[in-house]
RNA sequence: GGAGAGAUGGCCGAGCGGUUGAAGGCGCACGCUUGGAAAGCGUGUAUAGGGGUAACUCUAUCGAGGGUUCGAAUCCCUCUCUCUCCGCCA
């Protein structure tokens, strides 16, 4: 979300800026009602005053013997007026507020041009794809033969998008989840975060997902919760309404969750495979940064998710997303994107942004140092990395000919095996 | 789930329905004092929004939302959160 002020007084550029990501800000619309949202707040403010100065002077004139009958019949019908003008500005401020709410963040000049992932600009590639002398099998139908894999039981329990898994692939998600965390903690500088895994709305309003995409989420019934799409959530929230140390940043967290998404209106996409589930998990990388050295940190955060895909030894390539097809609350993204044999392609597996003030002025957080104003913070988040995609990853690249799959060195103390084979129960 | 207590400025803590944006203290900032420091003294010290080139001024805010009243931090109702006890529970 905007300053107000600054918003105001520089519409024509925001829009332009908005313009490069495809969206159209109404530049009229926002200064009629703009306009008039100033008009009724003047108009009740000069009119309280007024109420004010009347009614000490009741209080005066009563403390003095006098009757003040006559002043209050007055005074009581101001009330009646402010009221109805309240009602009226604070309808046209809740309208302009919700319009403002709605308007996604301004790109970044560095921001490759484009319209949508076609347009997207590949900024470095890492690895090369794994040459297999048989034919590869996408984890979809190796990992239900190995055994460690079940679709069918999960959509027994409870539905489609969702995933069992068994033995060493359970293990496998487990080890995953400990090396990530481990290798940020231990070197990256991150502060291990375990945050609740639902939220109420107005953290979601932070960090943008409300209003514009409740559709995305789950929500509890006869509740404020929610089930958290990403960990972004409740760890940038975790300093809303905070204002931090301006010297001490950045702060930088990471967190281990599970995710849950409604995935609405991507029927048919991704169906096959644990690809994109309703829920999955996921182990997050967030910033709080200075303003002036947020884009040194979107650098550094996306090359501390990168690093574990090197230390995987899983080939990967970083995108640049160009201005159209970023999300809406982010200044400038890349993703990662890891080589799915089982795909013959590259697949997201981190999305890495600079949000820059856009969520720090929905949730407050800011910063200042010694008697300095206090300023919004940038926040910045990024997968390191998405779990189940990792799992995929690692199934479908270290595949053998005859359907095991052997284990990342890196990855053989977490998961006290060196090699995946066929499980069964009996 | 049941019973009770509470929520006031950066912090602690007053507050009779009327000039209280809010006493007092602490903290912080600046100044005086000092060889320097402490103590002492003085001054200042919230956020958001509107108007104004500016000085400044107006409005709102005492957990949130309603209500009573000419007027609410103060009275009434609802909700949220925190704490204590009981129950249940990992």
């Amino acid at each position: 979300m905007y300053d107000l002020s600054f918003f105001r007084s520089n519409l024509d550029e925001i829009a332009a800026g908005l313009a490069r990501r495809g969206f159209q800000l109404d530049t009229d619309e926002f200064r009629q009602l703009d306009n008039r949202r100033r008009t009724a707040l003047t108009q009740a403010e000069s009119l309280k005053a007024s109420r004010n100065a009347a009614t000490a002077e009741i209080g005066s004139l009563r403390k003095q013997g006098i009757d003040t009958a006559a002043q209050q019949v007055r005074v009581r019908e101001m009330g009646e007026q402010i009221t109805a003008l309240d009602e009226q500005a604070k309808a046209i401020d809740e309208e302009f507020r919700q319009a403002l709410a709605r308007v996604p963040n301004t790109p970044h000049a560095s921001v490759p041009a484009g319209r949508d992932e076609r347009d997207n600009v590949e900024v470095r590639r890492v690895g090369t794809s794994p040459s297999f002398d048989f034919q590869p099998k996408a984890h979809w139908d190796l990992g239900p033969e190995l055994g460690i894999l079940d679709f069918d039981r999960a959509a027994k329990i409870t539905g489609a998008r969702f995933a069992v898994y068994w033995g060493l692939g359970a293990r496998l998600e487990r080890a995953l989840i400990n090396f990530m965390l481990d290798v940020h903690t231990g070197q990256h500088g991150y502060t291990e975060v375990l945050p609740p895994f639902m939220v109420n709305s107005t953290s979601l309003f932070g960090t943008g997902q409300l209003p514009k995409f409740a559709a995305d989420l789950f929500k509890l019934e006869s509740s404020d919760y929610w089930l958290i799409p990403t960990a972004e959530v409740p760890v940038t929230n975790l300093f809303r309404d905070e204002t931090l140390d301006l010297e001490r940043l950045p702060y930088s967290l990471c967190a281990f969750t599970p995710c849950f998404r409604s995935e609405a209106g991507s029927y048919g996409r991704d169906v096959r495979g644990i690809i994109r589930q309703h829920q999955f998990q996921k182990v997050e990388l967030v910033k709080f940064a200075r303003p002036d050295q947020s884009y040194q940190q979107l650098e550094q955060l996306t090359a501390d998710a990168e690093d574990i895909l090197r230390r995987l030894g899983l080939p990967f390539r970083t995108v640049a997303l160009c201005a159209g097809d970023m999300g809406f609350s982010s200044a400038k993204t890349y993703d990662i994107e890891v080589w799915l044999p089982g795909l013959n392609g590259y697949k997201e597996i981190s999305s890495c942004s600079n949000f820059e003030a856009f969520q720090a002025r929905r949730a407050g957080i800011r910063a200042k140092s010694g008697k300095s104003k206090a300023e919004f913070v940038h926040t910045l988040n990024g997968s390191g990395l998405a779990v189940g995609r990792t799992w995929v990853a690692i199934v479908e690249n270290y595949q053998q000919k005859d359907g095991t799959v052997v284990i990342p060195e890196v990855l053989r103390p977490y998961l006290n095996a060196e090699r995946l084979t066929r499980f069964s129960l009996a």
